[in-house]
DNA sequence: ATACTCCACTTAACCGATTAAGCACGTAAT
DNA sequence: ATTACGTGCTTAATCGGTTAAGTGGAGTAT
């Protein structure tokens, strides 16, 4: 491998003026910067990275996999990770991917990528609301960009998306189908979108002159088996809903299980809306309806401004990204029946239970 | 940041003897031993990254997306790459991304990578039966990674899987349902997977005392349109099969796009098997039989494997990874009448064409 | 003419590790 | 007693860049 030494040598100059022509830093006169750039070319010299970043930044995007999770193979994160790998190439920076197992944890990987000064900034994902990662590392003055909602309090930059907006619309998608009684399955409340979601869902139902009941309000896990336990409970009560909104699209998948499993007829005996749009929800029987979340344009937003961060650069005040309520099947008109029936089937059971 | 000079101070020895500690090269009496690494523990040292890699090796591998393609939003890519980056981990390596994009392609990422000395081997995805990529890089003496069959006149090392195991199952399935005109859908001939499918269609055909029909295999590209266009090619023939393995997953979607537009029942008037298992292939309707590629344990060996070359340990000899067929609804048995039906169609229609 | 300022470089220190070579000391062999 | 060798360190060169400080010469102000 040529080193900035060849250069220097075969262009007659010294490595500093190599340096200075390829960095574009330093006065250099046009004949000498030719021969350089020529020197440069017929050797394919390429700068050493590890010599470069002794004395600079490393260029270079760190991403910590949480161990167990189900990791890239959710193709929500697969997305989010894509986008900012593509808005890192377009900065000339790297991502680094630094996967968690038993061995090494999540904490341990943060560490050894920051303090070896192996990447400049780091991405954060599923930030909880105190985040007890987040402000130790701000505290140790790492860069970070946060993969989810960002609270004022919280340091580091983020891409905000308009999840109040977007449960708005499924709102009043589902008001607008005569709905009253509309569930919200939410996800656990340590994360941040989850005070969000039932902010915005609580909002738009006083707006509508709706009265929320606490009833329909059921916080889950994020798992599929969560929203079926959910929904199993919300079929138990006295006056169940005719509608539910789930905070993620894996919930709404353990939803229909548990309503087919109760032997309705989604879109029909109850109208579900989910969270997401990832690939299975177009595929799923039926179709979901859901909020597409811009998930590549995340991952590029957050790249871009963690660079930004990084290289001291302003940051341009951002715009929550807007999210898309795509109307599938999964979705109905209330039945006004539909609550009688319920009612009926609530009367038949009594007496097993009394 | 402490550096190692800090740890030398505090447990009163040289950096060289701290580097021999860190090591576990040089001799070292315990209690010198204990000193340093109690430097190193109450300074919380962690060794910077540029410094070490400027005079051993670096610990990572690379990944270079192609540009354009789906990228990581490609399930079947993102359950590799997860693979890849957990065994990176197991073997306290990193994974770098880099992704192409118009200003900077493959090659220039490639050569970026390697001649910056960022990484120590490289991970190239989808290699072709001739690929230069591949020869001009282990020219340079670039160590490889192969996802994808390795044919032996490729250097490199590679995480092979049974893909004519796999097909065999395939057609002993559908010959076991009765099939005895099954079309073959391959990928570009330019894929080393390619030929590989097409030997084991042939043989298993042989094998099994069916005579191989030329008009029943089509070289198709990798999309879904691709798969329905090949799909609407064979049903125009004058003696249409009655099951066809398609080599992805991807092209069965087509195909199932195509016989749905022609009128068929699949499964019923057409039985048809896939390659990968995907995701989506369990929630499509029908259910897709497909062959369930161990994706995720390829990217784990293939790192393995790459991470015993670069540090020169034998490689020990590979069995391939077993490919599972999961059947599905997709394919069902031969209806005799079906073919006369098919016959009966094309009758039909011979007077517009006449 | 002298001093001052740019310009276009060069010199050399520096980043933080690894590692070959050297050195002092104790022990064993001749 | 002398040589030889192994042990446990230190010294210093080295990896390949960046960059502050220095330098010689041309141009301009006084």
């Amino acid at each position: 491998m040529p080193t900035i030494k060849d250069v220097a040598e075969l262009a007659k100059v010294s490595t500093a003026t190599v340096s200075y022509v390829l960095n574009g830093t330093g006065t250099i006169t046009p004949g000498t910067r030719q021969r350089v750039l020529e020197a440069v070319a017929t050797l394919d010299y390429r700068p050493n990275h590890a010599a470069r970043s002794l004395r600079t930044r490393s260029r270079t995007l760190g991403l910590v996999l949480p161990a167990g999770a189900t990791g890239l193979a959710d193709p929500a994160l697969a997305e989010l990770v894509a986008g900012l790998a593509e808005a890192a190439a377009e900065a000339n920076y790297f991502l680094i991917l630094a996967a968690a197992n038993p061995d090494r944890d999540e904490t341990t990987l943060v560490d050894e990528l920051v303090r070896s000064g192996r990447v400049d900034g780091l991405v954060l994902l599923d930030p909880l609301v105190d985040d007890q990662r987040v402000v130790k590392l701000a505290a140790h003055g790492v860069l970070l960009a946060l993969a989810g909602p960002l609270r004022s309090d919280l340091p580091g930059v983020a891409a905000p998306i308009d999840l109040a907006g977007g449960v708005q619309a499924a709102m009043r998608h589902l008001i607008g189908l005569g709905h009253h009684r509309i569930a919200l399955i939410t996800l656990p409340s340590d994360l941040v979108e989850s005070e969000q979601t039932f902010l915005a869902y609580s909002t738009t139902l006083e707006a509508s002159g709706l009265e929320p009941d606490p009833m329909l309000i059921v916080e889950a896990g994020v798992s599929q088996d969560d929203g079926m336990a959910a929904t199993q409970e919300l079929l138990t009560l006295p006056e169940p809903p005719t509608a539910i909104l789930a905070a993620s699209d894996a919930l709404a998948f353990g939803v229909m299980h548990a309503l087919r499993d109760a032997g309705m007829t989604i879109g029909a005996d109850m109208s579900l809306v989910g969270c997401g749009d990832v690939p299975l929800a177009a595929h799923i029987h039926p179709a979901l309806t859901t909020l597409r979340v811009p998930r590549h344009a995340r991952g590029v937003q957050l790249a871009r401004r963690l660079i930004a961060l990084i290289e001291g650069r302003a940051q341009p005040p951002l715009d929550p990204l807007p999210l898309q309520l795509i109307v599938r099947r999964s979705t109905g008109k209330v039945r006004n029946r539909g609550i009688e029936e319920q009612r009926n089937r609530g009367t038949e059971s009594t007496p097993e239970i009394a």
